[in-house]
DNA sequence: TTCGCCCGTGAGCAATTACTCATACCAGCG
DNA sequence: CGCTGGTATGAGTAATTGCTCACGGGCGAA
């Protein structure tokens, strides 16, 4: 650990004279004591690490557009839009930094704050984005369990890992995603351990929501939360999308019945009191952005530039 | 200008394909349809209009080290330490970008603040590497004057550019620096525009400033604020360097007489109640930021690595 | 102690990027 | 109408970077 750390040490200074001051790689490792290909290696890291954030400041007139139209059309408290990378195939690409820098500026303030994050790959992505912040004014709390069907600590439990980059106290909930039935949910949701955590997403100032679509690679079924025949049984019932599990259908209204009578996370904390931002972007996921922006399930989007035209038209 | 923010618009687009999206240029020429030099140059732009921003988010162990002993040993507030680049000449590099991310981190509170700046090179390259915020909750006062020795509006008045990136209340100083005898400085403190501005730089939260280096190439000197006699004059009287034009000494006691008394720019506001930030690195400023830390002119510094340590043996 | 594995290192090479120069284009002007 | 200065563009080339592969030293297991 400490070599490790000695080696990011490196790493980030490496970094800092290529990107900051602009040295070359030869140069680098000359000052560094070290062969170029180590230099090399060394930058390497440190962008593989994310030691390195890039950010491009200029409101690219096209994007603040399309946010603009956005807000005003479907009465949004705020919305971001970012470029398209046409040949890209990530699901995260440019709406994990931007959410990140949102997340940011909220974890800056010093007033304290509840901030409630759901989960997915999306919001993976947004957190490992995230620079070390120290702020442990503010409570951060997860919406949705982290527990995966096979029992072990489900990968996209995102609070964990915002814990590794900031020290805001955070609450994870150790529950699993669905549980098996009605009954098992209300007996998990009245353990002392979990109702706290309940209460304290209820009184979230700010939330980060990913949406899943419920296609065929549903992330709800791939992840295993829910089977094949429940992921039919929604999309029979017209569901679109989901948000930290709860299925909603194209109205943005939550599927009565089926799995949603299961869904051990959070409710959505309220739209009209705070903040409830949306992070997703891509063909797939479209229905389910238009009906929870249309329905108000959410009040706020992070999203790319072709999204948003395709909502707008 | 229309064309111009086209093309930057184009540039930033270009910028963040590359460096965020990861593309190569050969990529983004095809997906923005010019020819691979063109794209090129359009990042290379994005680059040099200062577009793109790259910060390291790693704290590198030994300069927050050093920035540890430095608060303890001189009671500091504050006190930031960047890498040094061994071979680099620029005298701003790095400190410059540090410092705006403190900046940018005030002027994003919500709470209202008055931020009070000097000038010279490093608050120049500072104002220039902030992004941009909208903040009108804020205000941004200028320490000095904008005036010019031959009457133009001096290129280092910070002020007047920090505008163009934040958009604060700003309130610059049309003053000279250091006018032609006590008597015209009290007149023109006595002027109705300036009354306000002195007020509110005296009541400002928080002041960055650089320190000025009073050796054969002051800066005060070069930019034709002092002529050369004057110059040897405060030598001669054991001045070691200034901050707004403020001469001193190498205990930080301000130099009685000479230029002091004609120094038309704000006093340095109070280290009790507030934070002042000197931005200063590099050997030909040393003396001057000994003195200006030893002596509390200044109770916050933002220096580099070789600095930090000659300042601690 | 010795073997084998693995991590880090250095060399060479292919890909990518940056620079220079010649050319083409355009606006303003005689 | 043609000229001229300035600016953008494309081609070629040098520099820089990133990747792959083979080597070597350290460490744990037998």
């Amino acid at each position: 650990m400490a070599a490790n750390d000695g080696r990011l040490d490196e790493a980030a200074r490496a970094g800092w004279l290529y990107y900051v001051a602009g040295n070359t790689q030869d140069q680098i490792a000359a000052k560094l004591g070290v062969s170029r290909q180590s230099a090399q290696r060394l930058v390497s890291l440190a962008v593989s690490e994310g030691l390195v954030k890039v950010r491009i400041d200029h409101p690219i007139a096209a994007c603040l557009d399309l946010g603009r139209r956005l807000v005003e059309r479907f009465g949004l408290a705020l919305c971001e839009v970012v470029p398209t990378d046409p040949g890209s195939t990530s699901t995260t690409l440019g709406v994990a930094q931007a959410a990140a820098v949102e997340i940011e500026k909220r974890l800056r303030r010093p007033e304290p704050a509840i901030m409630a994050l759901g989960t997915g790959r999306t919001l993976k992505a947004v957190v490992e984005s995230l620079p070390r912040i120290d702020c442990p004014q503010h409570r951060v709390v997860s919406l949705t369990g982290n527990i995966a069907p096979d029992g072990s600590a489900a990968y996209y439990n995102v609070v964990f890992t915002l814990a590794d980059h900031v020290t805001a106290r955070s609450f994870p909930m150790p529950l699993p995603v669905i549980a098996t039935s009605p009954e098992e949910r209300a007996m998990l949701h009245a353990q002392a351990m979990i109702r706290p955590t309940l209460e304290l997403a209820a009184r979230a100032d700010i939330t980060f929501v990913g949406i899943g679509d419920l296609g065929p690679e549903a992330p709800l079924f791939l992840d295993g939360f829910i089977r094949r025949d429940e992921l039919a049984a929604l999309q029979a019932a017209g569901a679109v999308g989901e948000i930290v599990g709860w299925a909603f259908d194209r109205d943005g209204a939550l599927i009565e019945g089926l799995t949603n009578p299961r869904v051990a996370s959070a409710p959505i904390p309220s739209r009209a009191r705070s903040l409830v931002v949306a992070l997703a972007k891509g063909e797939r996921k479209l229905p389910g952005i238009r009906a929870a922006i249309r329905g108000g399930l959410v009040n706020g989007l992070v999203t790319d530039e072709a999204t948003a035209r395709t909502l707008l038209s």
